[in-house]
DNA sequence: TAGCCTTTTCAGAAGATATTGAAAGGATCA
DNA sequence: TGATCCTTTCAATATCTTCTGAAAAGGCTA
């Protein structure tokens, strides 16, 4: 692919993208196709992703069906073509609050949901244990409780920034500056 | 395992968070020798360790390692016992901390050097081009403007939130709400 | 409806990652 | 020093994930 150093760059970029996704869990084909897309000048079609990632039709419908779900492309038809185009989310801020929204409800969420199991759990017949073994227990639920509450802060955080969006975020962060300074 | 209900209550939470770890790019088994040591009343010697989850030797040693690499767990001695203990940081937040701070360190400054030498790339026939081409090298190099400017403003409001560390982040949420309701 | 173009699906292959278990390496003690 | 106990290493293996490519499905047009 490299040729024009737009192009090398832009291939470099891909790659990279590539390798980090990988370590939070998102395949490395995933994030190539969505660093591909967001990079493009225009909308691509499923043999242009193909070609330039050197990947099967398979991987790339489903890719792109990934990305779709996520959120994180649109698909585009354009009149008198009946191929699918599909085009990244270009806001970084807003690519940002959709990954944490999606995770949040896929991963967070469910996470804090067992907490508060496991916290109903060891209550079950906790009024009846005495000594070291209530100790135990009531250490374990309060390690729990810092869990749970530490995911609802984030929960806060992640509101509050949604809310500031990309303008906002400075000024929300020149103000904890001024607040930590402060106190 | 489960026997009591806070032996079952544990075992529910420690596989839980096995898988949020998988999803999150950290291996599966890692993340439940954390979460047993996280929830252990003390600290537990490989064999404990091994025990617990039924894992062998080798894979016990190598997380073991790999989450005193991370900083996230402690390695102990006793007088008078040949044996290794292990303990894992008990403040949500400081894990957290150490948790942010390593993932900026691998994974996030890597490609923060890679869009500014991206850009650089870039840059070097810039002048030359004309019309369409420069058009589309411009629109690149804004695209990749925005996410290292995303990434800079993500460091910034880590530090704070390091800086205000556990009970500073209450206040500060509070703070934001406010501001947010005035602007 | 048939023909054409495109996308989706999925079983099998390939590739990546994690685990095992046994041998080697270290440390401590008598 | 030798015996003992514990940890680390690593090649082989198992497991999990992702990719491929061809067949099936979907859908538009004439």
């Amino acid at each position: 692919m490299p040729q024009e150093p737009i192009d090398a760059a832009k291939s470099l970029f891909i790659r990279r993208w590539g390798e980090m996704g990988a370590t939070w869990g998102i395949s490395r084909t995933m994030a190539e196709v969505h660093a591909l897309l967001y990079l493009a000048p225009e909308p691509m079609c499923t043999d242009e992703v193909m070609d330039q990632l050197a990947i099967s039709r398979g991987s790339a419908s489903m890719n792109l069906r990934e990305l779709e779900n996520w959120g994180l492309i649109q698909r585009l038809h354009r009149r008198g073509d009946r191929k699918e185009y599909f085009q990244a989310e270009q806001d970084v801020w807003q690519m940002f609050e959709t990954i944490m929204r999606e995770r949040r409800r896929r991963e967070v969420l469910p996470i804090m949901e067992t907490i508060e199991r496991c916290t109903d759990m060891i209550d079950q017949n906790h009024t009846k244990l005495r000594g070291d073994a209530r100790r135990q227990v009531d250490d374990c639920r309060q390690r729990f409780a810092d869990i749970l509450e530490f995911c609802e802060m984030m929960n806060t955080m992640f509101n509050l920034m949604s809310q500031a969006g990309r303008t906002g975020v400075r000024s929300v962060a020149k103000q904890i500056g001024k607040f930590l300074r402060e106190r």
